[in-house]
DNA sequence: CATTCGGTACAAATTACATCA
DNA sequence: TTTGATGTAATTTGTACCGAA
């Protein structure tokens, strides 16, 4: 450990303002490190204020046998390093947020899938004897009438309607483009998103929030309410 | 009032050095 | 012993704010 009083590397005030070369002064100072003592009390510190009043400074300095700038210049560095690693705990949650959903994500497409299946199946069941189902309501294939009216005749193609009346009524499900279809991802969007209105982006992600109060844990409480986890549907 | 100027504090980026494997 | 990686004290640069002139 250093006696305190060593520290000179920085001290000789009005350092700021010597444009004198760098290299030179640090050869002649032979700057150390900060004691673990010293370490001790301004991490101390640094937990209850991220920021010093001056005359806290002036005291804490004196209290360490160190300059005040010294002191200023530790907090200073001391925030940034505090912010990088702020950085890296907010991105770790985030990324296990994003996996979480993604692999929820990836089970609900398997189920949807297992489901289709299984309802085709039940289709072919059901329609095999008779191939005059009439998808309820909206057909699909008829949907736009300029498609097959090239001759002016609706080409009556007979593809298997997806969902015949018989089959839709006895599973009381509504017809294959209102299950499958874009309404399917949004109604499972909404259920994933508690909150409709944007995620305005996260300010206490961004911005030097309030330094004094050193916790952000509630930062990404609802992060898994954005919808830009729900990119990767499109 | 509005403007300018000097001083101060800070963040971000970078440098320079001490330390360790 | 040398060397590269790493952590950190200190510097540089740019910006914002404030009070005085």
């Amino acid at each position: 450990m250093f006696s305190t009083g060593e520290y000179s590397a920085a001290a000789f005030e009005g350092m700021d303002s010597l444009p004198s070369p760098r290299k030179k002064k640090n050869q002649l100072l032979n700057r150390r490190r900060f004691s673990d003592e010293q370490i001790r009390s301004l991490e101390s510190i640094f937990e209850s204020e991220s920021r010093l009043e001056p005359r806290k400074k002036l005291q804490l300095a004196r209290e360490l046998g160190l300059q005040p700038r010294q002191v200023a210049i530790w907090f200073q560095n001391k925030r940034a390093r505090w912010k990088s690693k702020q950085l890296e705990r907010e991105f770790a949650i985030l990324r296990a947020n994003y996996n979480a959903l993604y692999s929820q994500f990836e089970s609900l497409k398997k189920e949807k899938q297992s489901l289709v299946t299984q309802i085709e199946k039940l289709n072919q069941l059901v329609e095999k004897p008779q191939g005059e189902g009439q998808s309820c309501g909206h057909d699909l294939a008829t949907n736009s009438t300029d498609r097959e009216s090239d001759n002016g005749v609706p080409k009556h193609e007979d593809s298997q309607p997806v969902f015949p009346d018989k089959l839709t009524r006895l599973m009381g499900i509504p017809c294959e483009d209102d299950y499958f279809g874009l309404e399917e991802e949004q109604s499972l969007l909404s259920m994933a998103e508690p909150d409709p209105e944007p995620a305005p982006a996260d300010s206490s992600l961004t911005s030097p929030e309030p330094w004094g109060s050193l916790e952000t844990d509630d930062l990404l409480k609802q992060s898994s309410g954005s919808s830009q986890w729900w990119d990767f549907w499109s």
